[in-house]
DNA sequence: GTTGTGACACATT
DNA sequence: AAATGTGCCACAA
């Protein structure tokens, strides 16, 4: 069982709800530390399984997605964002709107 | 094993 | 407000 930290975190994006986003210091609280923030970027950022872990659903502190994000066009990002129910405007989206806050409704 | 880097967050300057 | 420094953890060389 290889599965170490980035699992942890991979199960929690993979829990985001579609239409909402959550934050890389979200995720790494949720997955157990805060201080995996930048690990949770790191775990993103090899990504296993693009397919299982919309990437794009993370966001910084800001609700700002990262230049280095984009794995194909930062617009993509955007695209996918709206897709998803998410107002996306210069690549930051509305915290209070759309921030995972653990409501799985 | 040490150093450098990184898709972050927070505090301080 | 912006830039810099610090903390934290993981990986590459």
């Amino acid at each position: 069982m290889s599965q170490n930290s980035y699992e942890k975190i991979y199960e929690v994006v993979k829990q985001i709800p579609r239409g909402q986003v959550a934050t890389y210091g979200q995720v790494a609280a949720l997955a157990g530390n805060n201080r995996w923030a930048r690990v949770v970027g790191y775990a993103l950022h090899v990504n296993p399984d693009p397919e299982g872990i919309p990437c794009y659903r993370v966001v910084n502190k800001e609700g700002r997605l990262s230049d280095a994000f984009a794995f194909g066009g930062v617009n993509r990002q955007k695209l996918l964002l709206e897709a998803e129910g998410v107002r996306v405007v210069d690549n930051h989206v509305d915290m209070e709107r759309y921030q995972w806050k653990k409501m799985t409704f």
